[in-house]
DNA sequence: AAACTTTGTTTATTCACTAGACAAACTATT
DNA sequence: AATAGTTTGTCTAGTGAATAAACAAAGTTT
């Protein structure tokens, strides 16, 4: 049955037009909201008082006269519930506690290496029951948890493949949600990433977002007409596995010539080896160590690598420009470490290889979330869906 | 601002609805609307009556009964008013009329070559002349004009580049309005394509569509989430100019490599000529005397070229497919001409190598409109203009 | 001190939808 | 043939949310 329209879903998308308002300009008066809205001033009194009734805004008292009766300044209530973001890496587990306004209160990281399914489960409750015991006492406590993954999610919010975890078919979301009680949102982390950075990161100010997470492979999430799009079953972002090479290198997805195979973290290890760049005595090849070596060796080698994968990713970017002609993207996750030397050659490949007219208003930006943009992400689902329902149901 | 919400809009979309039930499920009685909507009976009946009012409406008669009184059948009256679309070629005119359902009343293609462009103009008034003088007498008379160009066309309507044509910032769209005094949409031959299919074509009973137009080269139109998605300048789509060989052919883009180069019309005719395969005695080596030298004459070399270029398709499609997980892809425009030997390794390649999870329900058609798309995807928007003002308007 | 401004509440009105009654027109059963 | 039940479509009364406008409160400006 279609959407019919009528006077509950007329106040219900008011009343989230007034929050959204408050939100995004507090501290603000009733008569500002009014303005900015186009909605009545009897009609945005009436819809404040229900707000404040369920606590979700506050009074802060008298603002500054502009010439007449002083505003009495409203502000969103931040500190009424919590909402849990983990992201589950392929080596670690990243949990975050935030406010309704995605502000960090607490956060945990551990880091675990091959180990099955129940293993990382195990540590997953342990992660939640920490951050949970960190809620401040508030109205109305967590309101809910986000996981983002590294893998295939499907619409229904089952992970039907991961790879770098060997996970198939696996229904994280029905046992978090029958062992804590409360609503479970799974969504791949470069989706979450892409909204996390919309919501509370570079993203703010845009409406089309390409986000790249570079990371052990390449997963792009998209943020279009303002909105996350996850494609006809939710698998959309899979720009990694995008050919950029006709006869080249075979990827483990059947295909050759993979995107990721040049311009992720893999393929910085793998070129660091054929170039037999020797990380400091008695550390390990990693993207890390490759960072203090050019941080501060400045070993010239290390340096044109990072240099070199820039501009394949400034390629694949550029592709991915002239496809959707987005307002901005951000590059985020771990390769963020390396921005420094990236950034040049990156900008530079789009700037002269981009059709000239996408590159109009054309923002490139690397993440200011860098590694928190997916546990963010995932939050604001938590957060999103948390205020959804509260404005429904009454 | 914001939008608000009010009763106003709540009667729109409503009766948006009851109007795209009654052309969808046509003939139907008002019960049976007032079912599928979930409206209130009463409500269906109000707003039916000023549809026949406004004559977008028919009552057909009774139907049959289902054990009670005897339906009223409502039908959409397709003939109140007609909308012209034009498919503006690199070297051709095609003007089709159509009703408001998107039948063709009358059509008519011209050819020309090398031509400036208040030449075109000429020959664009005598189209549009032509085919408002073959509109039947009805109430609306034309409702819009649509036109289709092979360029970058901005959100506002202005074709600011069209390499082909040697156009640039081209006010076409003012021109028009001045001249015609009617409402006219100017589009991306790819984007109305693609609107087109949706509307009238294979896309029907899709919501994430990537339609792929071949001819001289490669545009792309994405309907995503039902909607045509246009990018954040309305510049989406240039998908041709995605690398696919890092050290490839040199493209008149500045970039090397592009997907278009390797599987568009100029592709087969660079190829042909490098095979030396010849079209018959007398004939000109065109897209159309291949297609006949492999048609007519089984020519294996000619044959064996599609073939190739199916397999290039498939490989930037797979790409597409990867990173976008539509439902449904359609491959429309000239190139159609040769689907009997393209499709076998086109749909090879892609369910080769796209990866597994976003083959599931994934449909790979070619156009049923061919050549038409673009003509008809413009006429939609026009409709949808009209509609959608003409329920505003009361 | 008087006049003007701005803020926020209150009241009366409007408008679209819903529920439910009802009439009309048909079918099924006795 | 009479009666009962069903389906369709209209009509009436009522509800709820928004708006406009009046008004009170609390300022500033002259």
């Amino acid at each position: 049955m279609a959407q019919t329209w009528n006077q509950h879903v007329v106040k219900k998308e008011n009343k989230t037009l007034v929050l959204e308002t408050i939100k995004e300009h507090a501290p603000i008066s009733r008569a500002d909201v009014a303005q900015r809205t186009g909605l009545n001033k009897g009609t945005v009194s009436s819809l404040v008082s229900e707000l404040i009734n369920e606590q979700l805004i506050d009074e802060l008292g008298p603002g500054e006269s502009s010439g007449g009766r002083r505003p009495v300044m409203l502000l969103f209530n931040q500190l009424v519930g919590y909402a849990i973001g983990i992201d589950l890496g392929v080596n670690y587990l990243l949990g975050i506690l935030t406010d309704l306004n995605g502000n960090i209160i607490t956060e945990k990281k551990i880091n675990y290496e091959n180990i099955s399914y129940e293993e990382i489960r195990e540590r997953l409750w342990d992660m939640i029951d920490f951050l949970k015991s960190k809620a401040p006492d508030c109205p109305y406590g967590i309101i809910g948890i986000g996981i983002g993954v590294p893998g295939i999610v499907s619409n229904e919010g089952e992970i039907l493949l991961a790879p770098n975890l060997n996970w198939k078919r696996i229904q994280l979301k029905e046992e978090v949600e029958k062992k804590y009680n409360l609503p479970v949102t799974i969504e791949n982390e470069a989706n979450a990433g892409a909204y996390g950075e919309k919501k509370f990161g570079a993203g703010k100010d845009f409406q089309d977002i390409v986000y790249v997470s570079v990371s052990y492979g390449i997963g792009v999430g998209l943020i279009l007409n303002g909105n996350l799009y996850k494609g006809s079953h939710g698998f959309s972002g899979e720009f990694g596995h995008m050919t950029i090479e006709l006869k080249g290198l075979d990827c483990r997805c059947g295909n050759n010539g993979c995107w990721e195979l040049y311009a992720s973290e893999q393929a910085i290890l793998r070129r660091a080896k054929e170039l037999k760049i020797q990380p400091n005595k008695g550390e390990e090849l990693t993207l890390d160590t490759l960072v203090q070596l050019a941080d501060q060796a400045e070993d010239p080698n290390a340096i044109a690598l990072f240099e070199e994968i820039g501009e394949y990713l400034g390629l694949g970017i550029t592709n991915i420009v002239n496809s959707f002609n987005p307002d901005q993207i951000i590059i985020g996750n771990r390769i963020t470490a390396a921005k420094k030397w990236l950034q040049p050659t990156l900008i530079d490949r789009i700037y002269s290889y981009a059709l000239k007219f996408h590159q109009t208003d054309l923002q490139i930006n690397f993440s200011i979330l860098t590694t928190h943009s997916t546990a963010l992400g995932v939050a604001a689902f938590a957060i999103e869906n948390f205020l959804e329902v509260d404005l429904i149901k009454k």
